[in-house]
Parts: C-alpha cells; structure tokens; sequence
DNA sequence: AATGAATGAGCTTTCATTCAT
DNA sequence: TATGAATGAAAGCTCATTCAT
C-alpha cells in the first residue's frame, strides 16, 4: 500500500537524485523543485536553504548506518567476515552515493559539510574497531595486529573502491565488486590470521 | 635564481590552486584572473575558454606522467616492483592533487571534462599492463594472472588510498602511504607470485 | 480609463521602441529592463531570449495584419483597390515601423531573426495573390497578367517606398504618400487592366 | 599586372566586404584584422576608429557616383534614358552595397554616419533634377511635371527596389531587376511624357 | 610602421532567495 | 500552505581600444 509522499519527502528524495546525477553546484533549487513537482518558493518554506537540504540528507542517513550494521552477524570465521562487512558497507555506499560523492565532490566548499559527512566512515571505523577487537579476544585475528590501523586500513581499501567504481564507471577502470573483494579483501583477511 | 613566471604560467598556476581549493565550478574566472594578477579579459585571451584551462593542466600532466615512469627501474622482484610503481603513482597524485580532485568531484557534471580526466589513469593501466605482461613473460608473476583485471585492480587499490588520503585528511580515517602500502601492496604483489 | 500594463506588456513596448530607436544588437536586455522599469532578471523569466522578444513582436504583428486586411473593402476597380491596399499597408508599417527596420538592419546578422521578419511580407504577399486571383476572376485585371510576380513587385514598390520614407525622413528624400501612390501605385494598377 | 595593396586599402577592403556580409556591429576589428592580414592594433594606427572607416569608405564612394554619373549618354527618349538611369544606378547600388546596407541598418545608431550615407541619394536626385530639367527644356518630357517631386519619386523607386533585393534575397519575394524596370520604371517614364 | 599583450566596460544569462497574494 | 512574480549578484565571455616594444 504505497504511501503519499510529503512535500518534505518529495523534495528530498529529489535533490538526493539530483545531487547524485549532477553534483551540488549543478543541482539548481529550480531543477529540484521542478523534479518534485513543487513551487521552488515551496522549497524554500520547507528547507531554510539549499545547504539545509544536505544537512537534512545526512541526518537521515547517519541512522541508517545503525540499522546497516545491525544486520551483521559474526560467522566466526575472519575471511568470511570481513565479507560480509565490505558487503554491508558496499552496498551502504550504493544506497547513499548521492552523500558519497557530494563528501568528495563539494565538501570542500562547505567546511561544515565535511564535518558531517566524515562521520559516516568514522563510525564505521568505530564498529570495525569494536568487532576486530572482539574477533582478538576469540582468536579469530592474531593478537599482533593493530586494530586501530588495520581498520582504517580496511575502510581506505573497501571506501577507495567504492569511491572509484563510481567515478569511472563505464570508463574501462571499473572492477566489479566480486573480482575486487575476491582477491583484495580475501588477501587482507588471510595476513590478519 | 627566479624565473619570471610567463602570464600562460600564472594563470594556469593560479587555476590549479583555486581547482584545488574549491572545485571546478566555484573557480570563477573572475577569481583566477585576481590570483594571478591579470585582467579577466587577457585569460581569455590566452586560453580560450574555462575548459581549455583543464585541457591544458591535463596535458601539463599527462607529460609529467611520461617522465614519472621513466624513472621507475625493475628489480626483477614483483613486490618491491609494485611498491615502487605505488610510490610513483602516489607521489604524483599528491603533486597533481588538484586535476585528481576535479575528476572526482566535476567530471560528473561536464562529460567533457571527464573524457580529458580519466585519460590519466588510463594512461597508468596502459603502463601497468605493458610492466605486468614483461613480469609475466620473465616468470616474475604467475602466467594464470588476468593482466588486464589485475591492473585495473591494482590502480583501485592505489588510487582509491591516494583519494582518501586527500579527502579525509586530520580526521582519524588518514593511514600513511607507508602502512599502507606495507600491508596491501605487498598482499596483493604476494598473490601474483 | 487606462489599463494597468501587465509587465509582458511593459517589456515588449519597452523593446518595441527601442528597437525602433537603435536597432537590435544596440538594444542591450540591460537597456529594456531599464525602460520597462523592471530588473533586468524579470525580463529572463517572461522571455527566455532576446530572440523570444522578436518572435513575441512578429506573432502580434502577424495577427494585427490579419485584422488590416480584414478591413478591406472591394469596389470593383483596380485602381481604387489597389489604392486602399497601399494606403492599409503602408499604415501597417508605420505602426508597426520597429520591426520592419529590424528586419532591413539585423536580419542579416542573425539568420533566424530573418526567417522570423520575412513571414510579414510573405503573408502579404499571400494576400495579395489571392485577392489579384480574385480580381483577374471577375475581369477586373487581365487575365494575362502573371499574379505572382505582380505581386512581389507591388509590395516591392509600397514596401520599397515605406522604407526609404523611414530611412530619409526630413532629409529632402521623404515623399508624401499621397504623392508617391498617385504617381505609382495608379500607374501600376493602370497596367494591369 | 596586380598592384601591390597598401594596408590602407587592405583594411578598407576586408572592412567593406565583412560589412556587406554581416552589418556594422557584427564586423568586430580582430575580424577586419584577421580578414585584411593584419595585427588588429596595425587598424587602428591607421584609422582613429571603427567609425573612421566608414567615413573613408562613404568619401571613397562619393567620387564614384561622379564617375558612374559622367556614364551617361542621353538618347533623347525619355523611357530609355531613365532605365538608362535605373541601370546605371542599381549597379551602383549593387556594387556599393555595403555603404548601402550600413546606411539602412545601422546609421540609426551612428547619427553622424546617417549624414554621411545620406549623401549619395541626395546627389543623385541633384543629378536627376538637372537631367529632367534638361529634358523638360527639349520636350522630352512634359513641361508640366514637378521636377523634384518625380526626381524623389523616381529615386524612391529604384532605391526602393534594389534595397529590398538585397534584404529578401532568395525568400520568393526578390524579383529581378529586368522584371522590376520592365513594369516600373516604364511606366513611370510613360507618365512623363 | 607594425606587433603582441593587456585592459575595462559591457554583453546575455542563471543563480539562490524574498515578497505579496 | 503553496504559489508566481520579482530581485541583485554573479557567472563566462567579447568588445573596441591602448601601451610598450
């Protein structure tokens, strides 16, 4: 039984869209409004202003990495593991690129905006940290191991092909996800062992 | 002893900072001209649109990119080989930051300006491959090894660090070149043998 | 009891007369806001081009011909006829002189603007055409004059002469109309009998 | 054997057929530059200014209307001897078109240049005046016409009709020359007599 | 005498945002 | 609550013209 959106959610969902085709400069409020069928004075009533719209975005997505990372059940075995976590964050990725890319693309323009799209890898590095730690306790991962580093190490490398998929899409530089967690993500957990 | 920067120099010096700093669209002509100390009108009059200023730096760059690779000396060991090749390639994407940055964050919003960037890492897989085929015939690396998708892969690995590391710089997610290189490199070098 | 003017209205009288005044590419969109008092931004909202105006101007030019020509009434002689024509057509120019002086100056400039501007004789001519057909019809003009040349060459002859009259006014050049359709217009019609 | 042009002449050449082509305003000095094979700062050491160069152009073209004038030979018939003038004129016209041309589209801008351009019509209907006094002295033509009112008239007429050739050029509306004097000024030179 | 480099004013157009209804 | 009309600022770019060599 489908849902009629609010004005809220259909100019959000709009700019989302739009964000991810265009980029943040390029996504104009007239583009916005005219995508979600509104007046782009409407907008404006609804959302303080264009940089609203992205604080609004973040919010939103910063509960889903909770709900993302409930769903990760441990296997007890490491390589398999770390699987299912670059899967997880993957796919959040996939789902949340319109975020992705404006982080990469356009927080440089907006200071405050940096801020809050880093803490979306923070927190994952916070959850990686938690679990490695754990996966130490029970031997999963060898005791020497630098979980601090290790963890960061392993977000640059899942994040950075996320991140470059996206980019050169189509291009002739773009790896499937399978091909690059099989070899890459399977190398990293073996050394962890 | 100084050279007198030519006015082509200042310009396109000053683009690359402001490019950098602010991104494509943000980078008025305006603002370029005032940083390099020249009327508006003589930018134009040396490059003759907005877009020919990027064609030029990815030229500048596409040459220094030749003389990057030149450098670079077999040792006839795959994993201090790759390594080098990972300390070629992020040092020139840390001098060349600014063309990186603008083919993740613009090339979306202006195909052309895409089509000239991702010539760089294009360029790299060509070199790549041509080194990984010579490696595979010397026995270096295993003859099972798919060229093509390993050096795709591998370009992944290194620019994706690269990218992260200039994006999420301070903020806790930063892992030097040195770790990372040390753990995933060598992994990955290691899976060819 | 004057009527407000909506501010389409405002613009295009604005362009109208200044178009009259100095021609097209003189008759800056800055020039046009200013005269219809109005920023020069609204007058993007209402038109989207400067083109956009001058296909406004023809679309109610065209249908103010329709009604000029709707006010004519046939006597059954040529001469008179013919007469009545000149004197509705040149009235016709005179009112709307604007574009007709756009359409001798800067037509050539700007392709497109022509093939807007040529519609207005065109239509004459059309006109014209089909009331000789009439004429030759009912023996009021030889049947063996050919219309269609007939044609071009009498509004080549009124238009011919609104013009100059335009161009030269006040320089010793400008001829009354009563003048130049005694003298011409009768000798044309004369002729065709 | 071809003359060496000086950069004067280059110049005024390369200014003249670009203003036939595409009007005043369109003909930027860098074109009239690049057309004639000179630097466009070379152009302005030679005329003061844009507006310099028609001035040369209109005193270049003043001495031609004597010569072309000095053509003619009276027959003695009063019809041959005005479409002997039609003749001599519309190849006047045809061949000085750009003046011609600048003189209708854009001395509206330049009032001075609407004084200058005015001229040549002037002289001509001086030339006229004389030769239909002469006429009218011999019998030619009857001794009741009004000389200047039919020396405009005439003017108006042929000036009228090479004008809107050129405008309407290939649009079904340009009629040829022959056509035009065959009808036109036949009759008008009969009504004389 | 001729050039190449530089300039400031101006162009058309689009932007995010506000106001009155 | 939503709209349509209006706005000032700023964008990329071109113009005629000047200056130093």
């Amino acid at each position: 039984m489908a849902q009629k959106l609010t004005t809220d959610e259909k100019i959000l969902n709009a700019f989302s869209k739009l964000l991810e085709e265009n980029g943040y400069t390029e996504t104009t409020t007239k583009k916005i409004a005219q995508a979600a069928g509104v007046n782009e004075s409407t907008l404006f009533r609804h959302f303080k202003d264009k940089e609203q719209l992205v604080k609004e975005l973040v919010q939103k997505y910063m509960s889903d990495i909770d709900t993302a990372n409930a769903g990760f059940i441990a296997s007890g075995d490491i390589v398999s593991d770390l699987m299912q976590v670059a899967e997880i964050y993957n796919q959040f990725v996939e789902t949340h690129k319109a975020l992705f890319l404006i982080g990469m693309r356009d927080s440089f323009q907006f200071p405050k905006l940096k801020e809050m799209i880093i803490q979306l890898p923070m927190k994952l590095k916070k959850i990686l940290i938690s679990r490695m730690t754990e996966m130490k306790r029970s031997g999963e991962i060898n005791e020497l191991v630098n979980v601090d580093i290790t963890a960061a190490n392993y977000i640059t490398l899942i994040l950075g092909h996320a991140l470059i998929q996206n980019i050169y899409t189509g291009t002739g530089l773009d790896i499937s996800q399978t091909d690059f967690v099989q070899k890459n993500v399977r190398n990293f957990a073996e050394y962890l062992k």
